[in-house]
DNA sequence: AAACTGACTTCTC
DNA sequence: GGAGAAGCCAGTT
């Protein structure tokens, strides 16, 4: 299986109402440095419904890229709707992480 | 095969 | 705390 194979599986198993950085779906993949990588393959998605790549954020939460239409907003909007906790424009990213 | 690009991340000013 | 620059990874041309 490919780096990118693996990047799209991890993707589409993000839960609902969660959320996943880059950088955490590419460390998952195998390479916790290709956080950049990850991103492109979120753009040339060929498994655009399968893989959420709106559940995939950026390490501060800030939904960047979505080339969709409405922009970053609607993607905000549509995670409001999973359930996902937002912080202003950005994702409460603070709420996924499991501090121990 | 080499160079450029990009939905990133982290450090420093 | 916000803005700028450098580094890494995989893909595309």
């Amino acid at each position: 299986m490919s780096f990118r194979e693996r990047v799209y599986q991890i993707t589409a198993n993000i839960p609902k109402g969660t959320v996943a950085t880059y950088g955490q779906i590419a460390k998952l993949a195998g390479s916790p440095k290709a956080a950049r990588a990850v991103g492109m393959f979120m753009k040339t998605n060929p498994f655009a419904p399968r893989v959420p790549c709106h559940r995939v954020v950026a390490s501060d939460g800030s939904l960047t890229g979505f080339s969709a239409p409405g922009g970053v907003m609607k993607k905000k909007k549509m995670l409001l709707g999973e359930g996902v906790r937002f912080v202003g424009a950005k994702v409460d990213i603070s709420s996924f992480w499991n501090p121990s």
